[in-house]
DNA sequence: TTAAGCCAGTAGTTTTTCTACTAGATTGCG
DNA sequence: CGCAATCTAGTAGAAAAACTACTGGCTTAA
């Protein structure tokens, strides 16, 4: 009662003003007159104000109705902008990636994306969990695993694992040339947290030890210092590999379903800004 | 559909996004919690837009919604601080007054008004017409003429018309004593549009002319100049001759209904601010 | 493990809102 | 002057919506 006047009803107070003709206004929200003279008298009845005289021909706004109007106006006017603002969709595009990816693989490679499509604003949520595709609101993801994801998400391949045993120029030379991955046995082997030397390296003497890091891509660093081998996706040691920054000991081509996926929602449906993102990204994996 | 929020729904949302309570928001909205729920689910859906987070434990604006919430919160306000002026009733009185009788009687004495109630903003409509009543949006009118007026006005009584006969001290003393008003009828006659003179003097010949104003203002400024005798309500020329820039030739004693009354609107009751006017003005006029 | 807090969902009732008309008032035109 | 056009007021009844009262499920805190 004290602040409470029906804001559907006020909606056709504004539109009555602005028409200063029940009629009109009610062909502007699809109604007939009587419901926009119904609702207009409520209104004056409910804040116990006359807003319009009315006239043999047509309305004309009281001095209090004037007033009412020139600020309800204004705020209708903010509603139906913000509305509006709220239905074009987003230019953001917010994209998921495991930190190591991030750095070693998405990061570099950005700037191109940007330069192609300055338009699409990226942001990068560097996270390993699924759990933040709702409350984080993430349009995109790229995860490591296999088929199938959690219930509710759509997941395209990336990039296979491929994972590859690599270190820098200088070590290479001292371990010197290698048939099997198990002759790295006695190397220095640098271990992640997925630390997957085992599934290759049967009998791996839990004692050797190396570093131990929980990214992949501090792994990766350390290899690049010649602190030992490190076993990666081949992924993200391709741009050193070709640069020579890195040396490739050995690499598994043996095929498998785990590898890098882009993940998205199923209930929302792909934007054409996702959609070149995909299509960006499976270019730049390569295929 | 394009720019047509339910604005109902919109004030659950704005309550719901201030608390991140349906529950809470419920509460100040005298509703039930599903009712809320409800409500903006429904906007959800209208606009194809997640609003909120649904946590275990309450709720948290999406991106969007947060976006959202701050302009509907403006609306809000706007809508509110309006409707609260809308029922402060108005600090104006608009009075509406025959021009006689604002320029002779009330604007001198309204400087003594507006010393006593400063906070009473009072605007004065000039005018002899009664239509302007409600398409004017006057509160009070003073009025010539005897009851019944109108119907749906009340009169009250202000003051008798009590016409008397007036001109400037030198003229005064070239016509000399009067015993009867026919005694006037060789001086040179004032007229204004009620031009009166004719129902006091018998057999006034339409020839015998002086000036004729159509406003009894004029025709008092006339009288004051020199320029003859003018009749006019006792009340407007009171002042004038108190101080002696006017005489008094004759006065109509003949009590009569006819006289100058307040009017007010039947329909809206007396506001407190209408009730000191009324006042003033019939202690102004010496009742 | 239980209790409490909070949202989702649903069926059914209550309330509101719309429509379709009719009536009355005023204006403009022939 | 009277007829046609234009508008608003008002009403009853139909249609739509909103609200309540519950139930169920999930999550956190004790």
């Amino acid at each position: 009662m004290l602040k409470n006047p029906n804001l559907n009803a006020l909606k056709m107070f504004d539109a009555a003003a602005r028409h200063l003709n029940f009629g009109l206004a009610a062909e502007e929200l699809n109604l007939t007159q009587g419901a926009v003279a119904q609702q207009v008298r409520k209104l004056e009845q409910e804040l116990d104000v006359k807003l319009f005289h009315r006239l043999a021909r047509g309305l004309a706004l009281t001095e209090a109705g004037k007033n009412y109007s020139g600020a309800v106006r204004k705020a209708m006017k903010i509603i139906e902008q913000a509305t509006q603002k709220l239905q074009v969709p987003s230019k953001k595009l917010r994209l998921s990636v495991p930190p190591s990816l991030a750095s070693k693989w998405l990061v570099p490679r950005l700037k191109s994306f940007n330069q192609t499509y300055p338009e699409i604003k990226v942001e990068i949520v560097a996270s390993e969990t699924l759990a933040d595709f709702e409350t984080d609101e993430v349009d995109l993801a790229i995860r490591m695993g296999q088929p199938p994801f959690t219930m509710g998400l759509i997941a395209q391949p990336l990039a296979a694992q491929m994972l590859c045993a690599i270190c820098n120029p200088d070590f290479a030379t001292r371990v010197g040339k290698i048939n099997e991955v198990e002759d790295l046995i006695n190397c220095e082997l640098i271990h992640d947290h997925h630390s997957q030397w085992s599934d290759f390296i049967t009998d791996l003497p839990n004692t050797v030890g190396g570093m131990k890091f929980n990214q992949t891509a501090l792994a990766m660093d350390a290899a690049l210092n010649g602190q030992g081998v490190a076993l990666v996706p081949y992924l993200l040691a391709q741009g050193e590999i070709a640069n020579g920054r890195l040396v490739e000991l050995w690499r598994n081509k043996k095929p498998s379903r785990t590898g890098y996926y882009i993940i998205r929602s199923e209930m929302r449906k792909v934007q054409p800004n996702q959609q070149t993102m995909i299509d960006w990204l499976l270019m730049q994996a390569g295929n």
